[in-house]
DNA sequence: GCCGGACATTGATCTAGGTCAACGGACCGA
DNA sequence: TCGGTCCGTTGACCTAGATCAATGTCCGGC
């Protein structure tokens, strides 16, 4: 018997991966439900800590988090995680290794989360759990195989301008820093950049 | 009942797909060695054709592979499969979308190859496949992340490095203006940068 | 209202790598 | 043997973005 509550989140999950990535039916949503727990991280709070533990995976349903790794002293935004959409430090998580880098909620987020192993018990239970893990991974490819091309072939000013055509909000959300980090480059040349789409822009 | 030749061809199978990803127990190996074609591609042939159908994956046993992609006139050198590893367009394949590089064999090369028809079969007859379709999907993930990373921390110089110290034997297999494609520099800059390197290790 | 810190902007200069052009060697086929 | 063509190298110059420093702006605490 769930509570009303228990069925509205219930109905947030549903809709949060299915839009992230595959229909779910009932047998599949119970299995998951099962094991998974519910989790509220405030704004500044980790939701996974760098060289800490990292055996949680994500449904982020509410909010936005970015992940950021600390190397020789500076901080690098490596992505970000608008609801609805998976949070995980992906590579480490399936290694069995520490986090390669923090999750920081950047606004009040509300996740579903699941352990490693609770993610195996669901594999093995049935060919439909394994098909869930497997669109993850593919899921997760085709995204970062994005990146990698866009950091290849584009300019920093058309990283910018891909940005705001996938995520037009982010821009408003988040420090600006944050998106030069994130796009490659520094806070001034991003500064740069806007400076001179808004010159070409008004003229 | 097989024959010596097909015995060997299975043996070569495993021990490639079990250096690079996964076990493989009796029951794994017969359901796939069961939908697999054995393929050979001369040098200079294509294994996969831009914009041309993506409908199989491979494991190359023997040889070298490039993908290559064309783009405006130029093309570009996105990976190197070097035998024993998983060849393959994944995004594309996965979306049943046509290839977006084309995949071409620069020295004779000798392939195990799947269509994404036998590989959804086997997935849907045991755990054990899908199993395998992760293991595959996640595997790739690593990799790919790998090479965000470098274009985004390292230099050029940097990547050279660090490609002559995994594959130290490809730079004498490829042309350079290939690897330098790969490393997304110029052959101008990639032959400076070897010079430096020489200079600066001989003084 | 004032102060301090965190962000953004702007300017001056520097550097990695791109572009364009010249040159040289290796390998070809006639 | 003589030209091509394909590559790699080297030089002169250019450009995107980094670095360093100064200034401006907002915002929150006292």
């Amino acid at each position: 018997m769930l509570s009303a509550d228990q069925q509205s989140r219930d109905h947030e999950l549903v809709h949060a991966v299915h839009s992230a990535f595959m229909p779910l039916d009932d047998e599949m949503l119970s299995v998951i439900t099962g094991h998974m727990t519910y989790v509220e991280v405030a704004k500044g709070q980790e939701f996974i800590s760098q060289g800490g533990p990292n055996d949680r995976l994500g449904v982020v349903v509410d909010g936005l988090m970015r992940a950021v790794e600390f190397i020789g002293g500076d901080d690098h935004t490596m992505m970000f995680f608008d609801a609805p959409c998976f949070v995980t430090e992906y590579v480490g998580f399936l290694r069995r290794e520490p986090a390669r880098f923090s999750i920081v909620a950047l606004e009040d987020s509300r996740l579903y989360t699941w352990s490693y192993d609770d993610l195996l018990k669901m594999y093995s239970i049935s060919t439909k759990g394994e098909r869930l893990g497997r669109m993850i991974a593919e899921g997760v490819i085709a995204q970062v195989i994005d990146e990698v091309r866009s950091f290849r072939f584009d300019s920093a000013t058309e990283r910018y301008e891909k940005l705001i055509a996938t995520y037009p909000q982010l821009v408003q959300r988040v420090p600006q820093y944050m998106v030069a980090s994130y796009l490659g480059v520094t806070p001034e040349s991003l500064s740069r950049i806007r400076a001179k789409l808004v010159r070409s822009s008004t003229d």
